[in-house]
DNA sequence: CTGAAAGCGCTAACAC
DNA sequence: GTGTTAGCGCTTTCAG
């Protein structure tokens, strides 16, 4: 790597003039200009970054994005929302987990000293000593969670609100027996969309019946398999998810029974993909993900700059509706 | 934001002390070892990284990555790979030019101005002259491109023989007259896996029959009916994606045709999320993309440490067969 | 116009 | 044990 002081050299300058040409300040006579120029491009010279950002005041923001999984559509969403707002402006340092929570809580806490300066937390399951801990540092961005911190802001979803209106949708499209296909209640948000469903069913005169299912397709099909066999009666589906959703429709479907006519589903994530791809097509609750990426990102650069307005942020998801939920139509 | 010597007044030793303290170096009294520990805990201090790599030796690897689209499933796989095998040893800084060729270009080119040690290029439609450039510079891994250049290494897919396999498995399983749902020709992998699929066709005495379709769903779709209105012969289909091979899938459905019986299907790229939730499930062209991940960064390590052994490295795609394919079985 | 010199914050010899 | 000092490579006054 050549530094400034081997252009001087070659060029019989101060490395100040090198400086001051190679940044466009002061001025310097056009021959020597020329030459410093020159010189520079021959040798591949390349200022040292770190000195750079060393001897300037304005650094250049760099934030690190901690994601459990980049190859689930959820966080590349996130991830590319996060990118967007940086833009130009900052540089974003990703960390993958693997799903590997020790992996995850060093990526967290060795943060700070890789010259980032904020952090967002993709992973809503993170441990809560370790966000107040690491915001002593460094500003940090967390989803579903709140804290009283000072240094961390909330981006949260209304999951209840999200898994009522998809609830509320069905009924008023005349299902009268709706279940809902949960999650297992280690995670915060499968009990949110639990409480969302019961809520509407309750509302409207119905007994809820919840089945703790889990979160894949593999499950959903199971279990819809099961409940059917057991002679339940069903005409609406309400799933925690669209994985869960898409399994519970090759069980109906299985059963020879039509979707949505005899039984209407709805999924919650709207991972566009699937269900769109899937026939009939799937109606799901949309989760404004990359616009959440967007937001979290914004609000750290607040949070940075001390110029915090918000401490919390929540989405209010919509449901997007498709064949599988609209009982009037049969499906061929 | 505190430093050393903010530290080091706070406890009346200098700063080298304070230094050695926080690094573990030296010998320190316990006394004082304490104190210092406790004060630097108390300001939340972290050492500026900058300074820190400046002064040392050995900096922290730094790569940047560039994607056209962390969205698609390809691409995260990829970031997933390099990450991987980052490990706990490089940072890599990611960039999403939003398949936008000018913001692209722009990331690429100012890489090296922020302390990227090496660089890996997603797209593969890259500009060669920026590649070559760039290269003068900071090392670059590209995709399914060569370059004499010293300073690039290549990982590309055996595109070819991918389409050749799919081919010849569909030939092989009772098809005749199995037709190629073909990319438009502006990217050259889509001519490779057309000239595969010739080759694979030709070889068994049968004319090849290629269709210009492009990439999505839709395209697919549309095509593939247009193919069957037309009333071609078909009876297996070979597909430049997997997205593709959805839409004719649809198509051939609601021909009222039988797949795989009267229609086998193959896909390309093994978007496992697709081609195991569709019904039938969907053969398909495996790319293993995360490895291609992982192969990439481990061949730019080498290129940074100026250790390069490889400077091509070809990835054999290998074909994951379903249902979609097997002529035998009628699907219900 | 041009260059000497201070300093960004930290590390690592090398004295004391 | 502890402090002094010389850089790391660059930017930026400030003289000349």
């Amino acid at each position: 790597m050549f530094k400034l002081k081997d252009v001087a050299n070659l060029t019989n300058v101060s490395i100040s003039t090198v400086s001051k040409v190679l940044n466009g300040k002061g001025r310097v006579s056009e021959k020597k200009r020329r030459e410093i120029l020159k010189v520079a491009r021959q040798l591949g010279y390349t200022p040292n970054y770190h000195a750079r950002t060393m001897a300037r005041r304005s650094r250049i923001l760099t934030i690190g994005l901690i994601v459990p999984d980049i190859t689930n559509p959820f966080f590349a969403k996130l991830t590319k929302g996060v990118e967007k707002t940086c833009g130009e402006d900052a540089l974003i340092i990703l960390m993958d987990s693997f799903r590997n929570l020790e992996r995850e809580e060093k990526l967290i806490k060795n943060a700070r000293f890789f010259g980032i300066d904020g952090i967002i937390i993709g992973n809503s399951r993170v441990n809560d000593e370790l966000v107040l801990e690491v915001s002593k540092y460094i500003p940090v961005v967390v989803f579903d969670k709140d804290y009283e911190c000072e240094n961390v802001v909330s981006i949260v979803l209304d999951n209840y609100h999200g898994a009522y209106s998809a609830t509320k949708h069905l009924i008023e499209n005349g299902c009268t027996h709706v279940v809902h296909l949960g999650g297992t209640h280690e995670l915060f948000v499968s009990l949110q969309r639990a409480n969302g469903y019961e809520a509407a069913m309750r509302e409207s005169g119905f007994q809820p019946r919840i089945f703790a299912t889990g979160y894949d397709e593999n499950k959903g099909y199971e279990n819809m398999k099961k409940i059917l066999k057991q002679g339940e009666t069903v005409d609406g589906i309400f799933c925690m998810n669209d994985l869960v959703a898409m399994g519970a429709m090759k069980a109906v479907k299985e059963f020879g029974l039509n979707i949505p006519k005899d039984i209407a589903i709805v999924g919650f994530d709207d991972d566009e993909n699937l269900c769109e791809i899937i026939s009939p097509s799937l109606s799901s609750v949309h989760q404004p993900v990359e616009e959440m990426g967007q937001i979290s990102a914004k609000l750290l650069f607040e949070l940075i700059k001390k110029d915090l307005k918000i401490k919390r942020y929540v989405f209010s998801p919509h449901l997007v509706i498709r064949q599988s939920s609209l009982k009037g139509r049969e499906s061929q």
